[in-house]
DNA sequence: CAGAATCCATGCGGATACTG
DNA sequence: CAGTATCCGCATGGATTCTG
């Protein structure tokens, strides 16, 4: 399977004078760094899908080839953002359910953008394949 | 400094049954990928921010900390994803002048999307930090 | 000036096994 | 069911040196 790895949380110094273009860029690092994870895309798209609270279980049907480890650890990150609300019924046996919050949900339309931007590399990526092939 | 490593480019097997939220999580993946470098953001946002073309040096001075490796390195891969142009002037001394394509200018806004999330994310840092230390 | 090449430490993410 | 715990490979990015 492809890489593994690849930074973002950068903020060099970040002393916050936040009104340069280096403070922006921080800020948007620390936007790209909270969808950064191997899985975190993969686990909001499946929730975002399935439009209501998921169960544990069933995001790791849902998202091919996960691990409990990465699973629990990226849901914990992206509790800990913000993006989604774990809610936890002290049942037994144990139910867990995961749902998207307000920031959360506010990611669609940006998701969407990079989703375009996404296609145009892939496009391109494929037109160059052809060429090479020729 | 902080973390090193952060995967996205996943696509688990990406066999382009490409509409479902599957599909559609790898191509946002890519898109984010092509994002996810170690120093992408700040060269954007250096190129952005003084809109014009830039020269090598030119961003070596303005974004702090950066290595000549990684800034050769991502300015390779940006302008392999199609996000800047590259212009050689062959003179002597060697002049070379980065831009932003389309592509890249079609950022700006998903990149202030991003920023918000960015910023929210920040702001809950900071009051968790400082109900901390009461 | 604008890189290319090399070496190396860090830590992410995978696999597997175990638990309340 | 919903995780936690542990071990480990290896890609990623940093520092430094060399070059057309």
């Amino acid at each position: 399977m492809g890489r593994t790895h690849n930074n973002i949380s950068n903020l060099p110094k970040s002393k916050s004078h936040c009104l340069g273009p280096a403070g922006s860029a921080a800020q948007v690092k620390a936007g790209i760094a909270a969808l950064a994870g191997r899985w975190k895309i993969e686990i909001l798209f499946a929730l975002m899908s399935h439009d209501g609270p998921c169960r544990y279980s069933m995001l790791e049907r849902d998202i091919d080839g996960i691990s409990q480890k990465m699973l629990a650890q990226q849901l914990r990150e992206l509790e800990r953002d913000g993006l989604i609300f774990r809610q936890i019924y002290p049942e037994i046996p144990p139910k867990v359910e995961y749902s998207l919050s307000e920031s959360g949900s506010a990611l669609r339309e940006p998701l969407r953008a990079l989703k375009i931007l996404g296609q145009t590399l892939q496009q391109q990526d494929n037109d160059k394949a052809q060429e090479a092939e020729k």
